[in-house]
RNA sequence: GGGCGCGUAGCUCAGUUGGUUAGAGCGCUACGUUGACAUCGUAGAGGUCAGAGGUUCGAGUCCUCUCGCGCCCA
């Protein structure tokens, strides 16, 4: 049953029934009706005409969630985050917009796709290209908006009526145009180059696709035999050093070399040396026999040989190699590709291996090499081998014509950007990492061998073979006007899309006054994982194409791991699925335990076995604001709250003591929050709400709410407790929205205020709250309260039994004791207090306070002598380490003479409160008699 | 090989420009069901801030090195 929004309206006549609350919050019970709520009252949504009226924008892009995706732990933590950010500028008043939308992950989805055809019995060749994209259409059609169904589930105020997919028309048009307008520009260009390639998905990978991964793989040393007609260099090579030249048992010459792949062997075309190794000087332009091929290859020279590492000598394998394939480029050595697109061994090889996968091929190779005698010898070797980031299938550098974008133009820009501060990095280490890798810029490998893209708008002619590369899909062709075309079969890279997302998402490239209004935007949130996959690239297209950043500040966080630390993943099996968390404990607790564990940039660590355990901070916080909440409602009752004006001459000092809490607080949180400081921020939140709020105000005012009592000082504290757990609801809504939203609405208030807290202003620092006579005073009584615990426990007095207690202070603790009397004998089950210490002594227990206040406890029968003693030497003793330190500092010349004024005094003042504290305790210790302590 | 980061209580982590008695949550110990909350309260135990040098009147914080761990790039 959807129950409205409470709103200020209905405050007058509060039924009597919303004052009884159930014991613990049920989030079951009240999510899905308060976020209908938040949707309803259309607070999610922004308009490019809010902006022109005068509104002050704050854009954020998610970013974007596969189709394929469910929602994870690392989605919980980065949608919480930016939902905290979002909700805090609406709240501040900012046009807030947070566009939500899904990726069309080219190679994870189509290979979901292909496995569920595969488990049909069929394959995507058989249904052919364009049933394939239906099909994949069709996939997408049912699951595609899942996680964005779940993220509202975890309170994402997203504005769900600017749901983008990047294969969305109007997102197409804008990588179409970008593609065309790069190749105008001399920015894209086609080429034949190694690439990185995935025999498993048979497509072309980016470079940042590709990762490295280490492993202990073997070093394996290979000997190819030098002919006859060499034997004299050869020999004049090994007589000046090189050791990788020797004899063959039959007495032939060989030379050694080195490779972690010696299947690639059956691609040589040439060895390589540097040309100033003089070892090798009488071997170049020299041939070797290729083993097992019956080919020769030749000696060549090359600049890129390292003649310091393994034996100066290699192997080169063009088609196969990147490095190896700038060298024949340089040496003109042929280029032999050996493999098929799914990495077995084609035709260019000898029989036995053809068809034979490179793996076996390894094996067979070596088999092969060990039975002709030519194997050297095999050292184990830790080397970094390149995988698939889809499927973690080992990349095969290959030979293959692509599209690529030339990064360096683009890249001087972005640089240009993080250097002068136009974007920044929190943690601000990641602007070295940034750079880095656009000082190191590669150009971009754009180009997939997959169906389920963008296809590239490049169309060849049949008849006369030009192509062209257009906006529009041509009929004819441009050169010929022959009607022979065809559309490169091939798709972008998902990120070719993705880094056009900010501006897009507005309607980029058309002019739009969402474009208007919302570009640029503000905060990107993210994983450090994607920073060279997304956030530099997009930072890239926004500069290249409209001149601005897309965003000014990008917030890496952390990553969530298990308690071991690993990454939770699904393969691992040590995930925590967050909608499973936010049934069990409600999204309030999981965002909160997220929020306040995440230190900036620090990782996560998450108990997948005891997941109760992982997220009782979180559930604990919200049942304690919740039954601070409840507690507060019964107290109030149905009667009107006055404002704090109308009480002003009625506050006692707690009352000014919560609201100069209070102000500090808001500043604090406020700070922190411009400082991306979240967890600092949810620190701030915790300590005024439960440790100042609710352990000490409200325990303090507890009996001044009792109907019975004193009516001004009873109006005052309402209109004070009211007061505090608005702002506190108000200040903690952008962390945990559900409850916040629900106890809100039943608070009584002063005056008329909005109609839901989401878009209730934001709370200012009111500057007249500042109390520091009240602050000092206030924890002079909680240490007096602290105290007079701490002595009954130690003592073990009854939890029932009331104490008298004696109090040495001076005339303003003596006032604030007057005052403060019944909340001192409730907090700390005292019966009376007595002023000055009784005379002649007696047994009991004494502390002193750092003002010097002597607090006695005469407790007959409880107080041991001689434990009294001890528990005063100790005292004494830790007293005077503390006089020991700080009488050294001062005696110290150098310390008085350099430190700051205020420093110096501090000390003094220390030095002199902790005297008075010893001499006061070893005075009671005389009184007590000398015993055996 | 190059770069970045981490090492603080049993565990997970804060500690913002050097200046307090180094903090929090969880866990632990003792007591407690006083009409908000046992998903709680009160009191407590627990730290050579990885190690060694250095700068400074003063170092968890700055510098150098060592040890251990992690990540990124080649």
């Amino acid at each position: 049953m959807a129950e409205p929004l409470q709103t200020g309206s209905q405050q007058a006549d509060r039924p009597e029934e919303a004052l009884t609350l159930p014991k613990t919050f049920d989030p079951a019970a009240v999510e899905s009706r308060i976020y209908q709520g938040w949707i309803d009252g259309g607070y999610f949504g922004a308009s490019p005409s809010q902006v022109a009226r005068g509104g002050n924008p704050y854009v954020i892009v998610i970013p974007p969630p596969n189709v394929t995706a469910v929602l994870h732990m690392g989605h919980g933590l980065n949608n919480t985050v930016q939902d905290v950010l979002v909700r805090w500028r609406r709240m501040q008043g900012r046009v807030a917009l947070w566009v939500p939308g899904t990726d069309h992950a080219g190679i994870a989805t189509q290979n979901v796709v292909e496995r569920q055809l595969a488990s049909e019995g069929t394959s995507k060749e058989a249904l052919g290209r364009d049933a394939f994209v239906e099909r994949v259409w069709a996939f997408v059609g049912e699951t595609g908006d899942q996680i964005l169904e779940q993220l509202k589930a975890i309170g994402c105020s997203c504005d769900w009526s600017r749901t983008r997919f990047t294969l969305d028309e109007g997102l197409s048009r804008a990588v179409r145009e970008v593609f065309v307008r790069l190749y105008e520009d001399g920015l894209i260009y086609r080429g034949e180059y190694i690439i990185n390639w995935c025999p498993r998905c048979r497509t072309a990978l980016s470079n940042e696709e590709a990762e490295g991964t280490e492993v202990d793989g073997s070093l394996w040393h290979i000997r190819y035999p030098i002919p006859a007609e060499y034997a004299d260099g050869a020999s004049a090579a090994a007589a000046a050093g090189a050791e990788s030249v020797s004899r063959l048992p039959d007495g032939r010459w060989a030379l050694t070399v080195s490779t972690t792949r010696p299947e690639t062997m059956l691609g040589d075309t040439g060895v390589a040396v540097h040309p100033g190794d003089a070892r090798y000087q009488s071997l170049v332009g020299a041939e070797a026999e290729l083993p097992l091929t019956g080919r020769r290859i030749p000696l060549v020279a090359d600049e890129y040989v390292d003649a310091e590492f393994g034996t100066g000598m290699v192997k080169v394998t063009p088609a196969h190699d990147p490095n190896d394939f700038e060298i024949a480029g340089r040496t003109g050595l042929a280029i032999l590709n050996v493999m098929t697109p799914e990495g077995a061994m084609n035709d260019e090889v000898p029989d036995v291996f053809r068809g034979m996968d490179r793996f076996d091929a390894r094996k067979a190779v070596i088999a092969a090499l060990e039975g002709q005698g030519l194997m050297a010898g095999r050292d184990d070797h830790r080397h970094s081998v390149p995988r698939c980031y889809r499927c973690e299938t080992v990349v095969e550098p290959r030979l293959s014509e692509q599209w690529f974008v030339r990064m360096k133009p683009m890249a001087d820009k972005a640089l240009a950007a993080s250097r002068d501060g136009t974007v920044s990095f929190t943690p601000g280490r990641w602007t070295k990492v940034y750079d880095g890798w656009m000082e190191n810029i590669r150009d971009w490998c754009i180009s997939r061998q997959l169906w389920w893209g963008h296809r590239i708008p490049v169309w060849y002619c049949g008849d006369c073979g030009e192509f062209m590369v257009l906006r529009e899909d041509p009929t004819t062709c441009g050169s010929c006007g022959s009607e022979d075309l065809t559309q490169d079969p091939d798709v972008l890279d998902t990120w070719f899309s993705s880094w056009l997302w900010p501006m897009s998402v507005f309607g980029w490239p058309e002019e739009t006054e969402d474009l208007a209004a919302f570009y640029p935007g503000h905060t990107l949130v993210t994983a450090p994982e994607i920073l060279f996959f997304w956030v530099a690239r997009m930072i890239m297209s926004g500069l290249q194409m409209r001149g601005e950043v897309p965003f000014t500040e990008v917030y890496l966080h952390g990553t969530v791991r298990d308690i071991q630390g690993r990454k939770m993943s699904k393969s691992l099996g040590n995930g925590i699925d967050p909608l499973e968390v936010v049934s069990l404990f409600g999204a309030d607790a999981l965002r909160f335990t997220l929020l306040s564990n995440v230190g900036v940039g620090a990782d996560i660590r998450l108990d997948h076995e005891d997941v109760e355990a992982s997220f009782a901070p979180g559930r604990n916080f919200v049942n304690k604001l919740w039954n601070a909440g409840r507690f507060a409602l019964r107290s109030l009752g149905t009667e009107p709250v006055a404002s704090l004006d109308a009480v002003a001459d009625d506050l006692a000092l707690e009352d000014r003591w919560m609201l100069s809490r209070l102000r500090f607080a808001e500043e604090k949180v406020d700070a922190e929050l411009e400082a991306l400081r979240i967890h600092g921020a949810a620190e701030a939140l915790r300590d005024v709400f439960w440790s100042e709020l609710a352990d000490w105000y409200l325990e303090f005012v507890k009996g001044r709410l009792r109907p019975e009592a004193d009516a001004p000082s009873r109006e005052a504290a309402r209109a004070v407790l009211a007061h505090a757990l608005d702002r506190v609801c108000r200040l903690l809504h952008p962390f945990v929205p559900f409850v916040t939203e629900e106890l809100w609405g039943k608070l009584p208030s002063a005056g008329d205020r909005p109609e839901a807290l989401i878009v209730a202003p934001w709370p200012l620092p009111d500057p007249t709250h500042e109390d520091s006579a009240a602050e000092r005073r206030f924890a002079w009584l909680q240490d007096l309260i602290v105290q007079v615990r701490s002595l009954r426990k130690e003592y073990g007095a009854k939890e029932g039994q009331r104490i008298k207690v004696h109090v040495a202070c001076d005339a303003e603790g003596e006032a604030t004791l007057a005052a403060g009397a019944e909340s001192l004998e409730r907090l700390a089950r005292v019966g009376t207090v007595e002023f000055g210490l009784p005379p002649g002594g007696g047994a009991g227990a004494t502390a002193v306070l750092t003002d010097g206040t002597q607090v006695f406890i005469p407790l007959e029968g409880l107080v041991d002598l001689d434990q009294e003693r001890e528990r005063l030497r100790r005292e004494i003793e830790r007293l005077e380490g503390q006089l020991a330190g700080t009488r050294a500092k001062l005696a110290n010349d150098a310390f008085v003479s350099r430190a700051p004024e205020e420093v110096v005094n501090k000390e003094r003042l220390k030095e002199a409160s902790l005297r008075e504290q010893i001499e006061k305790l070893e005075d009671k210790r005389r009184t007590l008699g000398a015993g055996t302590g």
